[in-house]
DNA sequence: ATCTATTATGCTATAATTGAGCATAAGTGA
DNA sequence: TCACTTATGCTCAATTATAGCATAATAGAT
């Protein structure tokens, strides 16, 4: 039906590629967003940076997600909830300083969510407050204090630009990624702010990179897979019911309230929050009253498993709050 | 810093897997979204099926979209506008009817925006209605006649799960994807319904397909990969300014608002489709009146480039008409 | 016992956004 | 000139968001 005038070559000189599996591993405990870390980053130049935790595609595995889990499941311990894919990432020279040396290494990053509580790390892996990687990323507090120095690089660097054109696109880059000259801070910008970062050198990951760099580093390329996890996460907390996946079975509206400020880092605006959640119709009071709050006990609420199959939820929306909560 | 009880074990038995990467090129010309398929399969047993354009991964890529673009550029002429990743599907067993045999193949698919006009298909390739492999997925004259019938065989086959529950399960899905029992339709659940139909065996890709199988099939997995197209692009246009990447340099509101519907599968409500269109400043008038269009002239507008980098604006959200225009 | 701090929770006023449609303008072809 | 088609301006009501106010119910300090 389609014209077959030319037909297909047969399939020309074959690549292979090592192909392995990533895992963004998520919880949150004690209000902070946390990821499953392994030390050492695969054993490559760079041996002393954390790394996600990570490992071959194997063929007995019939999917990749499957692979994913069993391989993280044995390696860590920590029996991964809701997953999901996110992003492969192949450019040739990703694996700057791990042995895969001349060979194109394919890694399937995937995000996963974790209860931390019934996951304690194992194999040395470790919980990792995410921010310690992405400390201007948090404004629960508030704008970062860092982000005033790093607000002037960023000019700097916008300013320092070869052409005319090239210093407009820049700046617009950074007052858009970073929220200057007056727009909005966006949550969902990790990604991008990270990859501006990188080219400006101010991360230790970057090749020419100061000696004033910003953050944690990881190994190999994993805190652009970070960064892509964080960004995918904190947009889908918006549309999808996934927040649940992190909470233990019962908790308060402010437990709940808390997770999400947590992984989006920002402060939402509590009673709308809680109309939210409520009028979706998302939870269910589970009768138990929790007075370990520090004020008025709380009803304690589930998450309506019926939701998911169900209706399928659109999710929690942020009602973020100009100022505090 | 991470606790380093455990070290890493030195990279295990590398896996390694072909890799190739797949190109849902998709335009809208004369009011229909079309997508660039070639004939023939690649090759395999059953070579008369149509199957997206795709080839191998190459070391000379440094990275998998150069590649990507490169290899669909030279097969089939089009010149590829906006690309991004899609998702990568590796579960084994899902070339059942092309040469790889036992080996693990990887393919990457990606979406990528052209403009049908400035790229005839050449070698082999052609554009073709992508609702011809989705006749379902078309609302635009109202509900598909065909979802009667289908409507009976998906009840039919929820009734007749195993026990109580998958019964109850089964039933949930269908009403849910396929918006019954007064539920909504949802055009981006595009994928949910494919994999529905396919785990009924309403789809010829279906290993127990009947007769009566639904909409042309396609080769390989790429029916899947297409749907997964489909359902990221209904969901992009919402949020992000992406259609105008089908369109001409210069376009009437109309014209734009029927590549929207053509997308979507849906009716919009024109007024507000342009009201929308015009609040978030996301075109501009060139000054020319087209007459061409039946009726009163329209103004031709064309995209504010601005807009991209500049504010990177919210895209279009769909008005969505309960009855026509 | 009362006061203070803290959290929970109900409710309201106002602003935006959305959905649906009316009305009119400006072309084409019979 | 009439019938038809598309373009475009505008309105009105319903819904949803944003920002607070006010009150309730605890614990711990005085």
């Amino acid at each position: 039906m389609v014209a077959s005038a030319v037909h297909s070559d047969p399939f020309p000189a074959e690549q292979t590629a090592i192909v392995d599996l990533t895992a963004v591993a998520v919880a949150v405990t004690q209000n902070e967003p946390r990821v499953l870390m392994v030390p050492g980053g695969q054993g490559g130049a760079a041996a002393s940076l954390d790394a996600l935790p990570s490992g071959p595609l194997e063929h007995r595995h019939r999917t990749l997600e499957t692979g994913l889990r069993s391989w993280v499941e044995a390696r860590t311990g920590a029996r991964l909830g809701y997953v999901e894919q996110l992003y492969t990432f192949g450019d040739r020279g990703r694996m700057r300083d791990t042995v895969a040396g001349n060979a194109r290494v394919l890694s399937i990053g995937y995000l996963a969510l974790v209860q931390e509580a019934g996951a304690p790390a194992a194999g040395g892996a470790a919980w990792c407050d995410w921010y310690r990687y992405f400390p201007w990323e948090d404004w629960r507090d508030g704008r970062p204090a860092l982000l005033d120095w790093l607000e002037r690089q960023l000019r700097r660097w916008a300013a320092a630009g070869p052409a005319r054109v090239d210093r407009a696109a820049r700046k617009e880059r950074v007052i858009v990624a970073f929220g200057l000259d007056g727009l909005p801070w966006n949550e969902e910008r990790v990604l991008e702010r990270y990859e501006l970062l990188y080219e400006v050198g101010l991360v230790a990951e970057a090749a020419g990179a100061g000696t004033s760099a910003l953050g944690q580093p990881m190994g190999a390329d994993h805190r652009r897979i970070l960064a892509t996890a964080i960004a995918r996460l904190r947009g889908k907390i918006k549309y999808r019911p996934v927040v649940f996946e992190l909470m233990p079975a019962g908790f308060t509206l402010l437990q709940l309230q808390r997770a999400v400020e947590a992984l989006a880092g920002l402060r939402l605006h509590k009673q709308n929050f809680r109309r939210l959640v409520e009028q979706q119709g998302l939870v269910e009071e589970t009768g138990r009253i929790v007075t370990a709050t520090g004020g008025r006990p709380a009803r304690e609420v589930r998450f309506r498993e019926e939701v998911v199959l169900e209706r399928l939820a659109p999710g929690l929306r942020l009602p973020i709050a100009r100022a505090a909560d």
